[in-house]
DNA sequence: ATATAAATCACTATTAATTGGGATTGCAAA
DNA sequence: TTTGCAATCCCAATTAATAGTGATTTATAT
């Protein structure tokens, strides 16, 4: 559900890592990535998309040019400061004194803001799907308006919004992105409809 | 080479299907029906593209109104008429007692004559293909005319032949006509470069 | 309960595209 | 050598699209 979102996991200590292990195996995160330094992050390149960083803030400030380096392909970055000093609880925070609860109800939190994040700001509603489909079929703003019984400045709307959404705005640019991806199929399309 | 072209040949004589049958076996259309009257061009429905027809001029009048009917999805017909007077001799004329060789110029120059008209009619220029590989880049005339370094007004005129060749108007339409016609590569659009 | 966003509609100004005429030049084929 | 087409350019009238704002309603998620 949660796609292109990744967790990354620094800290010296193995038992660290492996107890983290243990309560994320079953996050709706499709790759965890556990390292013991951020020096290790060379091995990890092309990371982009949704990033949760679970470091310690002492380690974050010290590698943090590193850091941002390393994921500068990074949607974006949310970070979770693994701390051992059992005073140091707030919401960006965890402390492993923390019970396992706590921690997982942190992590799926944010996981659940970037998955709000990823739907409301890039995906297209249906009703963009559906002005983007006839779009695609050489209709006029006026023309998908009759068809889909609203009126012309809605769907101008919506395009307005489609261009916002995926950066583009040219109708031959939309027709190949509703192409690659799959909104349209390019085999069902009989030119002689295109006319 | 010449593709969609048929010859259609109506005489009530046998002799004479059967002698136009060795004259034009070897021709370079795809297709040559043989009838004894109009009548029967009821047994070949979907009769389209460009179409010779081969019929005495008496008998052209006389089912005049049939072989419109028969023959109203035609793209073009051309018709050369087959005289059994030995006096009527013209270009759109064949007297059945020309020599062979007189004969098969005159319908191979028909035949040459249609394929002139498809190549021509239906092919992009050059022109016209770099003008519709920037259109599908999505870029506006007057874009297109600056890298052409040509004028907007020549871009206009490019695109409504474009137009007029493929029969399709809209942009989003020429784009999967590009793409269909390998006029362009999808795989190679990045998407970034639509915006 | 309230904030968010999807979906709808509206207006204005500006820019772009289309349509439907023309015209000229140069080349290449019949 | 004429005919046809490609390629170029031009104009005016009309239609369509875009940009920049703003507003309402309804559903949903926190």
């Amino acid at each position: 559900m949660i796609n292109n979102t990744k967790i990354l996991v620094i800290n010296k200590s193995d038992i660290i890592l492996l107890g983290l292990n243990d309560l994320l195996k079953n996050s709706l995160s499709n790759e965890i990535i556990y390292i013991n330094s951020a020096d290790e992050l060379e091995n990890y390149p092309h990371l982009m998309g949704y990033i949760i960083v679970l470091i310690s803030e002492n380690d974050f400030y010290q590698n943090k040019a590193l850091i941002n380096k390393q994921l500068k392909n990074a949607t974006k970055i949310a970070y979770l400061f693994i701390e051992l000093n059992s005073d140091k609880i707030s919401a960006n925070t965890i402390n492993i004194y923390e019970n396992a609860d706590s921690i997982t109800n942190k992590i799926n939190e944010l996981l659940s803001s970037f998955k709000r994040n990823i739907s409301n700001k890039n995906e297209l509603s249906k009703r963009e799907i559906e002005v983007l489909k006839l779009l695609t079929k050489g209709l006029s703003n006026k023309e998908i308006a009759q068809i889909l019984f609203i009126s012309t400045y809605t769907v101008i709307s919506h395009r307005k919004n489609i261009s916002e959404k995926t950066k583009i705005k040219s109708t031959s640019g939309l027709t190949i992105y509703a192409i690659i991806n799959k909104i349209v199929n390019i085999e069902e399309i009989s030119t002689s409809e295109l006319i």
